[in-house]
RNA sequence: GGACGCAUAGCUCAGUUGGCUAGAGCACUUCGUUUACACCGAAGGGGUCCAAGGUUCGAGUCCUUGUGCGUCCACCA
């Protein structure tokens, strides 16, 4: 007999617990042999900062997913880490640094590289210590930085192969720049912004046939060409001119060139051509040899030679440029159209088109490795049937309606710009003596060399995540035969991973460069499955943010309602891929689970003892029915986890506890103890702890110390249906109906409790059921004194009448007439309707005919059921 | 402009290939402290399944159209 506490204080248990499951090496995959292999990549945690509901709900899933495989017996690595974030990093500490009165100029590139550096690790051990805190069971010995050595070995042998293979090349570009992070964008990394502009339509000078229109008229100081559409009957002619503009005191050359895209319903049909400044621009100035004029430079500002405009940035000379025009009378017309701002997605600041010398990725080089595919054309295979067309490497995206997205995104990418002028990263591996240049995994000896300056998209070394993850040094990263090969067993056994799970948001940014990166550099899938989870909303469904103030810590939700509930509330009630809207009062509503569970486990362990080896057979019918249900219920979780249905499982799971076991057979166990009893409630309950241990690890963990186990839970094994089978049966379930229909009509008539009452019931076929159930009947809070079981007997009159199926039950002693008049004229009203409706369904011949039989012959017993007991209800109505 | 998703009880959502009286949690009403649990138990109320058509013996479920909301991608200068 054990003593528990009244309730479950996850404080008092959690640490302890994580320690425990630490030190007894429970989340390394080292001693589990088995032909099954699992393995999960954590998405790396930018160490910008803390954890936050999206990383719980990864947490909460993977290690669901993780827990889960383990117990079934496979080998399983949950490899964690952390990613350095690049820009994000930077920017975090260049505003601590402003804050304290300097600036990275001031600090010079060895100290404030230092600081990020100090910054990263100390934002690194918090976050890792609140991946612990939520029960993350990864193995913590392979814990891997998208900056350290190994990591480093991986992103400079993909570069070299990449470059080998002129994949990487270096161009003068127009790219996307942001002025304030003072560096270039992939194109992902641009987000726009719904706005009202200013559209002002207006000539160059007074003797310039045609007005374009434009909402940045300081940009046209840079333009060198006028584009119309070449079947534009109005300009058709001009096509080819050339004339010299003065535009706002500055000496314009510019030509009138024909392009189909120009869209001749838009604006004036003739669009200003800024080849510097505009990436479709720039394509119709290298098609038609335009001259290039750079107008803005990396600040934001107009450069020299700009006369009154150099210096300015680019919104006074947008204001003075429309003063000029206003002035010369130029404007033809000035409205306000919606357009999209482009800004960035990290600090929001307009962005700059310029051209630029950058590292690319070319998308479209076809590639003799490939038999000729590009590597967009590979990752797009790669899930469209597998890599190369090999089947067994398909990658599957749950849910499945991403995949349309995916195809969309990939058939639309463009050359990816990986080069960032910042200087926190892996910096390009690229060095250069005068006119030479060098490439490869360590610098010329010589001297002389000097190295790339800029640093590598964030995103390049998080795309090799999967696989450089499974190296431990440096060494074991090499490139062998055109390929990067990872030469250590982990790959082996773990590489491609089972299943990435991540939010949909980074399906571009990061999941899709994982494909691209990995079939590319080992020629292999980098995962099996693609789990998406949503994004975590408020309770209104809007975006959780600390300026509008409706951040749920689950930090905050951890120390109050515990790990488990937190947990719970982020997978159950949630579908894959949809976002969820969470709310204190749905975590506290799992806190409260999770102490149901606490005090089903104590109920069971301070009143009842295991005896013996713990076997039993099923006695009594309520036996039977719990058995039965487990049985199901072990089937039904198992078969939800195998297809990522956590939610399902999780309700599942939820109902069978609390509705099933708490409320009836713990019940029904009060009145039938036995040494028997007590080895079906034991049995029941390892069950459901097992079961329940993915989800809610630490209370479950907690308990199972409490019974007589010489393993963990954590390492134990998933129940199997199959080893153990016991008699069962779902006759009980009679008994339930039974108990609730006389709970029912007392409760209805609101019998005086000092008066006793008798029930009798005419039990039909079921009389010998019924009477071998004849205490619990009373027993289980049905307020009745004495039941008497009949086959058959005259109804009775004026007392409450109820009845189930077949069964007739009257309660002697106390009625309410009015009420119980009320309450049969209700059942009456519902009966008739349901009957209506299915003799209406059989008198149809269709239905009849075309139905499958099972069903008719279903809905002619309910047919009858439901007339017999009118029948009963007239009679009673009428005495 | 292209695509996708959502619309079911007051709220948050389940509802698998069409087939029991459309379910759950929270909230609400009434009753109840019977030695696991008030972070509890019992009983109950509450839904024209967004609208209109269509397919079918049968539609919350499939098809078409529309409305409202949301998201992603592209982008017009």
């Amino acid at each position: 007999m054990k003593e528990l506490s009244k309730s479950y204080n996850p404080k008092e248990h959690e640490d302890r617990i994580y320690d425990m499951w630490e030190s007894t090496n429970s989340f390394s995959p080292d001693s589990l042999e088995s032909d099954k292999k699992f393995s999960i990549s954590m998405p790396p945690p930018n160490v910008t900062g803390t954890l936050h509901l999206g990383h719980a709900a990864m947490l909460a899933i993977e290690d669901l997913m993780i827990r889960y495989r383990r117990m079934q017996g496979d080998k399983t690595l949950w490899v964690p880490g952390t990613d350095h974030a690049a820009i994000a990093t930077q920017a975090k500490v260049e505003k601590i640094l402003l804050e304290e009165g300097t600036n990275r100029h001031k600090l010079g590139r060895e100290k404030f590289l230092k600081r990020i550096n100090d910054f990263a690790q100390e934002s690194h051990d918090t976050i890792v210590n609140q991946l612990k805190k939520m029960g993350s069971s990864c193995d913590w010995s392979r814990e891997a930085f998208t900056l350290d050595e190994t990591r480093t070995k991986a992103v400079r042998s993909v570069f070299k192969l990449m470059y080998d293979d002129g994949l990487i090349i270096r161009g003068d570009r127009v790219v996307n720049w942001c002025p304030k992070c003072h560096s270039t964008l992939s194109d992902d990394e641009v987000e726009y912004k719904a706005q009202r502009a200013p559209f002002y339509t207006f000539k160059y000078d007074k003797d310039f046939p045609i007005a374009v229109s434009s909402t940045r008229p300081e940009t046209k100081l840079g333009d060198t060409a006028v584009a119309v559409n070449p079947k534009d009957s109005r300009y058709k002619e001009l096509i080819g001119k050339e004339y010299n503009v003065d535009f706002c005191g500055q000496k314009l050359k510019l030509k009138i060139i024909g392009d189909r895209h120009v869209d001749m319903d838009f604006g004036t049909g003739a669009l200003g051509v800024t080849p510097a400044h505009s990436m479709v621009d720039w394509k119709m100035a290298e098609e038609n040899n335009l001259d290039v004029v750079k107008l803005i430079n990396e600040d934001g500002n107009v450069h020299e030679g700009f006369g009154e405009f150099s210096g300015m940035t680019a919104k006074e000379a947008r204001k003075r440029v429309v003063e000029i025009l206003k002035e010369k009378e130029l404007i033809e017309k000035e409205e306000e159209i919606d357009n999209n701002l482009s800004i960035c997605y990290r600090c929001d600041t307009p962005i700059e088109p310029l051209p630029s010398l950058q590292w690319f990725i070319d998308v479209n080089k076809k590639l003799d490795k490939f038999k000729g595919k590009t590597i967009k054309e590979v990752a797009n295979q790669v899930v469209r049937e597998g890599f190369l067309g090999d089947k067994s490497k398909k990658i599957n995206i749950y849910p499945e309606r991403f995949e349309k997205n995916y195809f969309n995104w990939m058939e639309n990418l463009g050359d990816w710009c990986i080069s960032r002028q910042i200087l926190y990263g892996h910096q390009v591996p690229v060095w250069y003596k005068e006119d030479e240049i060098y490439v490869g995994l360590e610098g010329p000896k010589e001297k002389g060399w000097t190295q790339d300056t800029d640093t590598l998209d964030t995103w390049f070394s998080s795309g090799l995540w999967t696989f450089s993850t499974l190296a431990q040094k440096p060494e074991d990263i090499k490139i062998e035969n055109g390929r990067v090969v990872v030469d250590t067993d982990d790959f082996r056994n773990f590489h491609p991973t089972s299943v990435m799970e991540t939010g949909y948001d980074i399906l571009f940014f990061w999941v899709a460069r994982m494909i691209i990166m990995t079939t590319y550099a080992i020629e292999d899938i980098p995962f099996h499955d693609i789990y998406l989870h949503g994004l975590v909303l408020d309770e209104k469904g809007k975006k959780m943010s600390k300026s509008k103030g409706n951040v749920i810590d689950p930090l905050v939700m951890k120390e109050k309602y515990g790990a488990d509930a937190t947990r719970l509330s982020l997978v159950i009630g949630s579908a894959p891929g949809a976002d969820m809207k969470l709310s204190e009062e749905k975590v506290a509503g799992f806190r409260n689970f999770s102490n149901k569970l606490w005090n089903i486990s104590r109920f069971i362990l301070s009143s009842y003892e295991k005896s013996g080896d713990g076997t039993f057979v099923a006695e009594t019918e309520a036996d039977k029915w719990i058995l039965s249900k487990t049985e199901k219920l072990v089937l039904e979780v198992t078969e939800d986890l195998d297809k990522y249905n956590f939610s399902k499982a999780g309700e599942k799971l939820r109902e069978f506890s609390w509705d099933v076991l708490a409320d009836w057979y713990l019940e029904i166990a009060k009145f039938e103890k036995s040494d028997n009893k007590a080895n079906i409630l034991y049995y029941v309950l390892e069950k459901i702890l097992k079961l329940w241990h993915p989800y809610i690890p630490f209370v479950t963990e907690v308990i199972w110390g409490e019974m007589d186990s010489d393993k963990s839970l954590i390492n134990e094994s998933w129940p199997d249906e199959k080893s153990d089978k016991h008699e069962t049966s779902n006759q009980f379930d009679l008994i339930i109906e039974t108990v609730k229909a006389i709970r029912n009509a007392r409760s209805v008539n609101k019998v005086e409790p000092a008066k006793k009452i008798k029930a009798i019931i005419y039990a039909g076929k079921n009389t010998e059921l019924l009477k071998s159930q004849e205490v619990l009947i009373k027993s289980l809070r049905t307020g009745i004194d004495s039941v008497e079981i009949k086959e058959s007997g005259e109804e009775i009159k004026n007392e409450i009448f109820t009845s189930v199926g077949n069964l007739k039950i009257y309660l002697i002693g106390a009625i309410d007439m009015e009420k119980e008049k009320e309450r049969i004229s209700k059942e009456i009203i519902n009966l008739e309707k349901q009957i209506s409706i299915i003799s209406g369904k059989l008198s149809n011949k269709n239905f009849v005919e075309r139905a499958p039989e099972e069903l008719v012959k279903k809905e002619k017993e309910r047919l009858k059921g439901f007339e017999s007991e009118l029948k009963a209800f007239k009679k009673q109505l009428e005495n």
